[in-house]
DNA sequence: ATAAATTACAAACTGTGTGTATCTAGTTTT
DNA sequence: AAAACTAGATACACACAGTTTGTAATTTAT
């Protein structure tokens, strides 16, 4: 008798879609969206195709899954770096979630997955959907309450948080030794916003 | 005796090239880069795929080509928006040069091949490249002599560049009614750099 | 001027990858 | 225990990228 083998559907369920997530993500990361193909992914995660498209739409509904999942790991990540802080005051509170951001985005894998092919693979809609539910809502919660405390001048909201969220995503992209002078400008044009 | 079809090798191949560019560019702008084939691109210019795979070394090579091209397109749509300009300060020639970019990228097709598309098909490092000779050129300058000005703070030229030139991408894909916002956004940020 | 060489392009071929349809084994429900 | 359903493997069809081969036209050399 032989312990394990008789798996409950959703534990086999689960676990595949472990599996396909796990190996997409690693293939992702390293070779990019176009880069990789099917049949390597579902190799690497001992599987077959079969099972991939069982349980997903298409190889963007992965991707998809595989940028939801990054997402959520890299706010964990920020969140954890500021976790032991006493409240600093609105604006701080902006270029501090910045720097962890940058900090948490030092990984070639997750700029590959996140920056460089998601904006073309899902759009921009999609991707702003997904974003919304991460890293965007605390950048957009940090952008409100420095409006609202008056800490930094009266202007649209979503835009500036959009704006922002777009500098830190161009920063992370840049390599390590301009990244100093990215964070040093960054913090100079959110601190010219005060009032 | 029939009219022009003793061309000379330079015309067919400039001529050819010139129909493989606008059919891509045209297949590019409306279906995006994966979402159109080559077959597609050389039906619409009377061609077969012989042709492009003789001028081309592959199916990104003709997007580059495209790219370039619309890079140029676009710096002249900017450069006679801003001609008859008398002299502005600084920092209002940046707020100007911006919004001239913003109106010139109100083309769905531009923004596909320009914004969506080439930073993934491209790479980050081959755009930069082919930016740095257009519009990011322009800004590059626009900031170093706000700087040299004493009209911003001192900052590190390209990195504040890239910044501000993200900004402008990321707004340029703004649907209509958020434009505004995003102007004044910008507009702000600008601001907030001077002395 | 004519032959040789080069260039422009077409047509056919090959490989690879996506998505689908079919089929089997295992699990849950009745 | 049988029927219904789910997970997943195998096989298939199609499309596209890139290469190779072939042909017509132009340029160069003799």
């Amino acid at each position: 008798m032989q312990e394990g083998l008789k798996r409950t559907q959703e534990e086999r369920r689960t676990e595949t879609i472990r599996a396909l997530l796990a190996a997409a993500r690693k293939c992702f990361a390293d070779k990019g969206y176009v880069g990789t193909g099917t049949p390597e992914i579902v190799a690497a995660a001992g599987l077959t195709r079969g099972a991939l498209y069982h349980h997903f739409a298409d190889k963007a509904a992965l991707f998809a899954a595989v940028v939801e999942e990054e997402h959520a790991l890299l706010a964990m990540a920020i969140n954890a770096a500021s976790e032991s802080e006493d409240e600093p005051g609105p604006v701080k509170a902006l270029i501090e979630g910045g720097d962890a951001f940058l900090t948490a985005m030092q990984d070639a894998g997750r700029r590959q997955i996140l920056l460089i092919d998601a904006p073309a693979v899902l759009g921009r809609e999609a991707l702003d959907a997904i974003n919304a539910r991460y890293g965007l809502r605390t950048l957009i919660e940090g952008v409100s309450e420095a409006i609202n405390a008056k800490s930094i001048r009266d202007l649209p909201v979503l835009p500036l948080a959009h704006l922002l969220n777009t500098m830190f995503d161009r920063a992370a992209l840049a390599n390590a030794e301009e990244l100093p002078g990215y964070r040093k400008s960054i913090k100079a044009l959110i601190r010219g916003l005060k009032i």
